[in-house]
DNA sequence: AAAATAAAGGACAATGTTGTCTTTTATTCA
DNA sequence: TGAATAAAAGACAACATTGTCCTTTATTTT
């Protein structure tokens, strides 16, 4: 569905809403600890988002990267475009040319649901949403 | 969704269903052509299918690849269990780790939904319904 | 100011996917 | 039987994704 690097993204963008709720910074180690995930690429993964506005960071003693109360709203689906491009959420999946809506191919009306589906799950949901019962939520974030 | 070989192998298997109804029998180099796709590369994908049965070729003059009743009843689910394995009918899109019913991430409804959605619609339509209409599903094969 | 901390950035390596070419094997037809 | 046809199989090349390491820049603390 997405590729490793966007799993990631999205996984480290969990961990450090979860950790900004306590009000911590938190460093490119304890991410990838935290979400085992190698270490170096993680650091790559987080400039991207950090360039990209999803993400703060600061340098130096008592830095690192955090979200703030607009970094929470973010939806996933602001991950998604940003790591994987938008072929998702305009693509047709079966990888067939371009058709139109007056002449469908047979799955046409059950895959353009499909995408409706997984577009509006990736936009409703906030990275923010992930942080309430924190016990439980921290745990599926390594696999 | 699926990786450039899956598409190339969903778009060759509705090529030969095409043809099968018009009972010929195809070359590599014609579904190549007919799919645009790359040549060599299409033999591969066609070999692998023909070894996992979900194809039937026949070698020398007057050979080709074909598809009998039976393979033209063939779910596209078949030809995505073979190219990409099953990770879209099992795997959690996000990418996050063992989860249970029990204690869901905040989108494993929706999600679990869309995944039935997917599966549904890869099950149920047969590579032999793409060669009703044939004038019309020949052009969005090319892309 | 110097040392320590931590992200940013650049360069590169390993692996996986996609794409190409050549040789071998099976079948048909003359 | 020999020539032609077409898939099967093996080897390899190009490119993309994923992963690692090293240097630089910004910030804080002493
Ligand atoms: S008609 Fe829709 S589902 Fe079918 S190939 Fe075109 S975009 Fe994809
Ligand atoms: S609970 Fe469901 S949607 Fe959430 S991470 Fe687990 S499998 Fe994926």
């Amino acid at each position: 569905m997405f590729s490793k690097t966007c799993e990631y993204a999205i996984r480290a963008m969990i961990y450090v809403a979860q950790q900004s709720k306590l009000d911590r910074r938190v460093s490119v180690k304890e991410v990838a600890e935290g979400i085992a995930s190698p270490e170096y690429f993680t650091a790559k993964i987080l400039q991207n988002l950090s360039r990209n506005n999803l993400l703060s960071s600061a340098k130096g003693p008592g830095g690192g990267f955090f979200l703030d109360k607009q970094g929470l709203k973010a939806p996933l689906a602001e991950i998604v475009r940003i790591i994987d491009g938008d072929d998702i959420f305009t693509g047709c999946g079966l990888g067939l040319a371009q058709c139109s809506e007056i002449q469908p191919c047979p799955i046409h009306h059950e895959f353009k649901q499909i995408r409706k589906g997984i577009i509006s799950m990736l936009e409703k949901t906030k990275v923010g949403a992930f942080t309430e019962e924190n016990s439980v939520h921290t745990l599926f974030l390594k696999r």
